[in-house]
DNA sequence: GGTATATATGTGTAAACTGCACATACGTTA
DNA sequence: TAACGTATGTGCAGTTTACACATATATACC
């Protein structure tokens, strides 16, 4: 890390405090309520915290989650401009987006009880994890 | 990945839903309230999803966190046993802290969007985001 | 006809991060 | 002296991420 990136780092500047991977569950969930595409599914995942999106980190992830099995694509032409890859998502997709979700309820409740110790609101006996 | 490894994903075993670096604000958190070492912060981290932690990672962690200015260390060898190296958060460490918990706060609220649309109960108009 | 633009999908690569095995050392207790 | 709990570290391979760059199709415009 340079001199420059630590000075950035203690001001606070720039820091995603995403899970890895959260692409994976941010496409899966999309696509659970309709087929899309590359090019639209970057749109969705704007709402998700990629906003400023790398076009090839979502189509390298796109395939990977394919060799994965969680999803499946075909080419649809039959429409002018440029062939579009389809995604439609798999039952195994569908069970990796449960287990996501699952996931993200047990973190959820340790972000907050970070939190809680970080603004001094301790928990309260009755409110603690199950 | 593997084959079996693909099988597990898909069934749903293993999976840390937690952001890059967690570690960090982890140390720091415990380090705003007492000084500490790395024996004693690994057992503080359990709390917050670092069950079975690698003590090479925390220590390595540690020393990264030192050369980026956020905590300071010194020796302390006045007891019996081991000597340890005692950690202090620095003031950059603790307006990197503050960063943190701002960070986690929206990521909070973008992982809970993700939750009610995964559960189909949207978000009503007047708890949208600010 | 040519060329700029919006749409659409990719590759290459270096840096950063993670997981896990392994290595070292001190003091107490048996 | 050997085992154990405490305490701190290194090496390394695999994964993830960031970002620059490359390619292709159709339409609109001059």
């Amino acid at each position: 890390m340079s001199q420059e990136e630590r000075k950035e780092k203690s001001e606070g500047r720039r820091l995603e405090a995403r899970p890895k991977n959260w692409l994976v569950p941010v496409i899966l969930l999309s696509l659970r309520d309709w087929n899309s595409y590359g090019y639209e599914l970057m749109e969705r995942a704007s709402a998700f915290g990629f906003e400023a999106m790398n076009p090839g980190t979502l189509y390298r992830t796109l395939r990977q989650m394919e060799k994965d099995g969680i999803v499946e694509s075909s080419w649809e032409t039959s429409r002018g401009g440029p062939a579009r890859r389809m995604y439609t998502i798999t039952d195994a997709g569908k069970n990796y987006l449960d287990f996501w979700a699952r996931s993200l309820e047990q973190y959820q409740k340790t972000m907050d009880s970070f939190l809680r110790l970080y603004t001094g609101r301790p928990m309260l006996p009755e409110e603690k994890d199950e």
